[in-house]
DNA sequence: CTTGTTTATCGTCGATTTACGATTGCAAAG
DNA sequence: CTTTGCAATCGTAAATCGACGATAAACAAG
């Protein structure tokens, strides 16, 4: 990511990016809907829903299975690939971390 | 982002992918948390709080302006950067969506 | 009008991302 | 063992990102 300064910034802060640039492009939170509602599954299921061929769709799996969203079991020659329940659960724990630390809706101005 | 086919996903897909993109960075989540905190508010204040160069923090403004999870007041020769209400009660609505949609903890498994 | 302060933009560089086709790898089936 | 089918990886090209310094722009004050 280009000379980043990662040191600089808290854990939780890295690993919350790292879960939001995971689901920062529509592929992917089009992977985890259909994931979630189990409509598809394998890879190639996947690939039948999509508009991206099937290197691309794989690629894109890789990325949620580094960012601990989505797990692989192989099945036979395919992989069943899931949601995974503790990524989610982390995912869950660091958004709604950083919600609440947010001032409520009506005053989110700063007082200049 | 290489030859994006953005008309084949969905409206809100889109929107979620770009509130996530702009919290896909360290630095990003960081600036919103002292936005958040009303620990810094003008852009100098916020370059003395993190190890990035003027130019660069001013950047990742942009982005989250563009994302609209933030805005820039004009305050005389300063700005005064605040959290977006509306932004983030979009945000909160678009996560808080998905997440909805997701398998509760204990079986996201799919059936394979 | 000039000066000083603050922020935005420009230009650049290297690293990363996204996408694809082509190839390889792997497991079940014949 | 060979074939078949699915998934992962490789290689590549174009676009974007992240960072910085340098410069421009905007505004208040003098």
């Amino acid at each position: 990511m280009a000379t980043h300064k990662r040191q600089a910034f808290t854990d939780q802060e890295q690993e919350l990016a790292q879960v939001a640039k995971a689901l920062g492009h529509p592929a992917r939170v089009a992977i985890v809907r259909l994931l979630a509602q189990r409509r598809a599954c394998v890879c190639g299921e996947l690939v039948l829903e999509l508009p991206l061929s099937q290197s691309t769709v794989s690629q894109h799996l890789k990325e949620l299975k580094a960012a601990g969203l989505v797990q692989g079991d192989v099945d036979g020659p395919r992989v069943c690939y899931c949601l995974s329940p503790t990524g989610w659960a982390r995912a869950r724990h660091l958004l709604g971390a950083l919600l609440a630390e947010l001032p409520a809706p009506p005053e989110a101005h700063c007082a200049c």
